[in-house]
RNA sequence: GCGGAAAUAGCUCAGUUGGUAGAGCACGACCUUGCCAAGGUCGGGGUCGCGAGUUCAAGUCUCGUUUUCCGCUCCA
């Protein structure tokens, strides 16, 4: 089976087994939005939890907060979000090439400036020494037509820019004749604004409503909330906030199941240090976030970092932590060395003072960042894809079974009574359910073969299935079966709960962080 | 967003030159069944993605639309 394949057989798999449903799907779907369904949503939950904890319980000095999806849109001007997701695009429909319109536009211009000034070498060649070029701008008649037809286009960009006339951008690429470099035609579509972030409304009535946007990342939820933390929380430099929570992309291209959605899920930690001590953090992160990673246990050769060459304006330093999909290597997570971008923007842009005063040098000064981001769908994708194996046993048979890490998987034990035309049995099975229950997450089955209920729990990833035959109303004894080597045991009911607990608590991956 | 392809039961699909929709698996009930799925009997489930049009008649032809997949484009 190709990895393409593998994709298609995993999404199928999500859907039938309750991991993962197109939303809406009744009324046809609504494009690159998808729900979790009841086992998704238990395995989404785990990997939160294990996160979580990670940051909030494992360091002393971070601490977790849950701010709000609406914020004041002031903040999407500070973040740089107003002014990077706002690009008003062109397609040309003939080479079917995008561009955005307002850098034709600054070509076109750049190209008659250039025009000018070989005008004015050509000046400078033929009168040599004697060449006056303030004179010669003033008087030459092809430099006055060229600069007559620069300004008023540049007058015409800049009124558009103004009043975000996106008609007039296309008038003027249009009347200036300017040309698709790949097809040379001048056949070109409306000009669209492409904003990145969702909008809505605040207010119940049309005249008193302004518009707020839905969040485009969780970062900012912190950043505005600095202050608040460190008072309160009585924080030294340095710290860290951890948050978890939904944020949304008007994506362009929003594809690749769970990959890129335009509503999706993020686990952000912001850690706050002091000036120039940033890259030595940068590097602790890379490492303290890998080995989160790995710890899972999905394989070290499935992860690696990639560099980032080009920075984005708030970084100084920045690196993806990348999984092995199905599609290839694709980022993870990210690790960025923020510097005071935010935090510095915030505090002219509010006009509060967010300085941190450090008590053991007597100084005041704005905190560095250092931040990291994971999608929470990505890794719950990573966490699938990674699960998922068909397998060809020894009598030749086939089964398909999730190989999730036990203490992410949504069920941790399933219990089925032999046959279930008998009292007694179904009785036990049913009590060995109830004490268990308040510890795991377990299901019981007592329909179809005892094989096809094995094959089910695999489908869905269970650790364990507990299964009550007649010897157990007598000895006290079950047969327990483990999900990857299909071995199974005779145990005490009694034992029960340690050897599972054994494998399925998650407080033991954390103990190995 | 552009171009191409697709959409029939929960899933995988069949459905002839247009003539009132089928299979296997799955699902439910009962029977059978002593540990790695698919034994028996009976049963439920589809206005063929949605909306128009052509036609005596549309799952089938035409147009529009939605969603998905592939390629391009985009991805501070």
């Amino acid at each position: 089976m190709t990895q393409d394949e593998l994709f298609k057989v995993l999404v199928a798999h999500c859907k039938e087994y309750g991991f993962i449903f197109p939303s809406s799907e009744i009324y046809d779907g609504l494009a690159a939005v998808y729900d979790y369904g009841q086992m998704g949503s238990e395995l989404k939950n785990n990997i939160k939890s294990y996160w979580w904890n990670a940051m909030t319980r494992l360091n002393e000095n971070i601490v977790g907060i849950d701010s709000c999806i609406f914020m004041h849109p002031r903040i999407w001007e500070a973040s740089g979000h107003v002014g990077a997701f706002n690009d008003p695009l062109i397609d040309n429909k003939d080479s079917k090439k995008r561009y955005r319109a307002d850098v034709l536009i600054e070509d076109y211009l750049g190209k008659i400036e250039e025009k000018i000034n070989k005008e004015v070498a050509k000046g400078r060649k033929k009168f040599g020494d004697s060449f006056n070029e303030e004179q010669f701008r003033a008087t030459n008649p092809n430099v006055l037509r060229e600069k007559a037809k620069w300004d008023t286009v540049h007058d015409r960009y800049v009124a558009a820019e103004k009043a975000n006339d996106l008609a007039e951008y296309k008038n003027i690429i249009v009347d200036c004749g300017i040309v698709c470099p790949i097809s040379g035609t001048c056949n070109w579509t409306d000009v669209r604004q492409f904003n990145l972030m969702f909008s809505t409304s605040m207010g119940s009535t049309s005249e008193g409503a302004s518009t707020i946007y839905l969040r485009p990342e969780t970062a900012q939820g912190i950043f505005v909330n600095y202050l608040n933390v460190q008072k309160t929380g009585r924080m030294k430099l340095p710290f860290g906030i951890a948050q978890i929570g939904k944020a949304f992309r008007n994506e362009i291209v929003a594809r690749q199941f769970i990959f890129r959605m335009r509503e999706f899920e993020q686990m952000e930690m912001q850690f706050f240090i002091k000036p120039g001590t940033e890259l030595d953090w940068f590097a602790k992160w890379k490492e303290n976030r890998m080995k989160w990673h790995v710890n899972l246990g999905m394989g070290a050769e499935n992860y690696r970092f990639h560099d980032h060459e080009k920075l984005a304006h708030y970084a100084n330093a920045a690196t993806d932590i990348e999984f092995n999909f199905p599609f290839g290597f694709k980022e993870l997570e990210g690790v960025h060395s923020r510097t005071d971008f935010d935090l510095g923007n915030h505090q002219k842009f509010s006009g509060k003072k967010i300085q941190y005063f450090d008590p053991e040098t007597n100084e005041s000064y704005g905190p560095y960042v250092i931040e990291t981001s994971i999608g929470v769908d990505r890794m719950v994708l990573a966490v699938l894809s990674h699960a998922y194996k068909e397998e060809t046993l020894e009598n030749g048979e086939s089964r398909v079974v999730l190989s999730i890490p036990a203490p992410l998987a949504p069920v941790k034990c399933a219990v089925m009574p032999l046959l279930k035309n008998n009292e007694e049995l179904v009785g036990l099975a049913q009590k060995i359910m109830d004490d268990l229950k308040f510890d795991f997450n377990c299901q019981y089955d007592e329909k179809d073969s005892i094989g096809k209920r094995y094959r089910r729990q695999d489908a869905i990833g269970t650790p364990f299935c507990v299964t009550v035959d007649h010897e157990s109303l007598t000895d006290g004894c079950v047969t327990i079966r483990a999900r990857g080597t299909m071995e199974q045991k005779r145990v005490a009911i009694s034992e029960l709960r340690s050897i599972i607990d054994k494998q399925v608590n998650m407080n033991n991956l954390l103990r190995n962080l």
